[in-house]
DNA sequence: TCAAAAGTGTTGTGTGTACACCCATGT
DNA sequence: ACATGGGTGTACACACAACACTTTTGA
């Protein structure tokens, strides 16, 4: 099978989360071209020679969301023989948040479609993309716990429910309100705003920010 | 730079510790060749193009040290353009803890010398391979937290004592005698064994062994 | 009999969890 | 006036940290 094969390559896939109409989405691309023509695929590409692998993953968000400084982190590197057919490609996975406003979407020819699936009701996937996702969300999991990633998702100022909302898709389960708002206000470096939402529904809720993100900092753990 | 370069080459790197001598030591080579010649590295090397990752990261382990089924995790893969000198060669690096007992080192004609060396006191090291180590070392304090990997390093039966010490070799400080042998006792799947060591110094110590690695089963954490 | 390592419990403090009612606003 | 989401405090259980003396053996 790998007769006529010289070579490695190398690619990076980027699993781009974000929250959108209450959902944890991730962005897909479909696939214009053979292995997997038509079918739904994470956004990747080749890693040029002159490039880091941060920057290759970056390069591949900003092509498809035209979005830059945001949550991004190696994830781990898949590479078994069989994951691509008929080459030996050896992918190096990344995955990162952003905020779904003001997003445009675009893509290349290599794809036909590009758009945002709720990663709980994902369609069939291209190449060991359903693993890569699945790692992925355990990953993003794992940090929730410690570090308060959530906020890579929400826009810039958000209410206590907003960001207990994000917690609750990223994890698949419902937290206590009180006990969530008590670690919120005291673990993580949240700014009280002097603003509340205008009528968003009934009772305006008090408005939050935070400064910067403290991921290495902070080394209590949030919510079990 | 990169005019007269074609292609990625992939290589995995072995961070392999083991405790000797009272010592947490990790596994080096010296150089034969260039770049780099007669300096002190991780041990590794390409990856075969039918050959997954983590075999490949156990075959350098198996070529330098005659040792299988051990302890095997996927570190991190570092792909900056400039760690290798005048090619591109991205790595992906593996951690691995072994049983000093009974190992016989050897080495292929890319080294002129194997040995093992401390962790705390290393040589100068060839490419990025301090970054590596010291990347290996934070992974495996951050998994001592929640699993007892440790285990890993001592012999089939062992003393409490003995774990205590891998435990303190591993986070670099001294721990609480008794808080340690109750969070053992009683987080640990430990064996208790009807026997003693015989006259090692003065009292004899109970000796315990473990049944499995209870890696993500358990998820308690452990010492601070 | 002495030196050296083995072994053993209690207490205080902090953190996670469970749980129910009133408040402010728009309609 | 009422429906809707916003906001608030206490009590219990459990995990971690600090801390000092007795026991068993070999020399």
């Amino acid at each position: 099978m790998f007769n006529e094969i010289k070579t490695h390559e190398v690619t990076t896939d980027v699993v781009i989360f974000t929250i959108q109409q209450n959902k944890l989405s991730v962005l897909l691309v479909k696939r214009a071209n053979e292995p997997f023509k038509d079918r739904w695929a994470i956004p990747g590409g080749f890693i040029r020679l002159s490039e880091n692998l941060d920057d290759a993953a970056l390069r591949i968000l900003k092509e498809k969301t035209n979005v830059e400084n945001i949550y991004l982190e190696q994830l781990y590197t898949f590479g078994d023989p069989l994951r691509y057919p008929n080459a030996r490609v050896i992918t190096c996975a990344y995955f990162a948040l952003i905020r779904s406003d003001d997003i445009e979407l675009s893509f290349d020819q290599t794809s036909t479609e590009v758009s945002w699936h709720e990663v709980y009701n994902l369609p069939k996937l291209a190449f060991d993309h359903k693993e890569i996702i699945e790692y992925s969300l355990k990953r993003m999991r794992e940090r929730l716990e410690f570090c308060p990633i959530a906020f890579q998702l929400l826009p810039e100022k958000f209410t206590l429910t907003e960001l207990q909302k994000s917690y609750e898709l990223i994890l698949g389960k419902k937290l206590d309100k009180r006990n969530f708002r008590k670690k919120a206000l005291t673990g993580f470096i949240l700014k009280e705003l002097p603003e509340m939402t205008k009528s968003g529904s009934k009772r305006p809720a008090r408005l939050y920010s935070f400064d910067k993100i403290t991921l290495d900092s902070k080394r209590g753990h949030f919510f079990s």
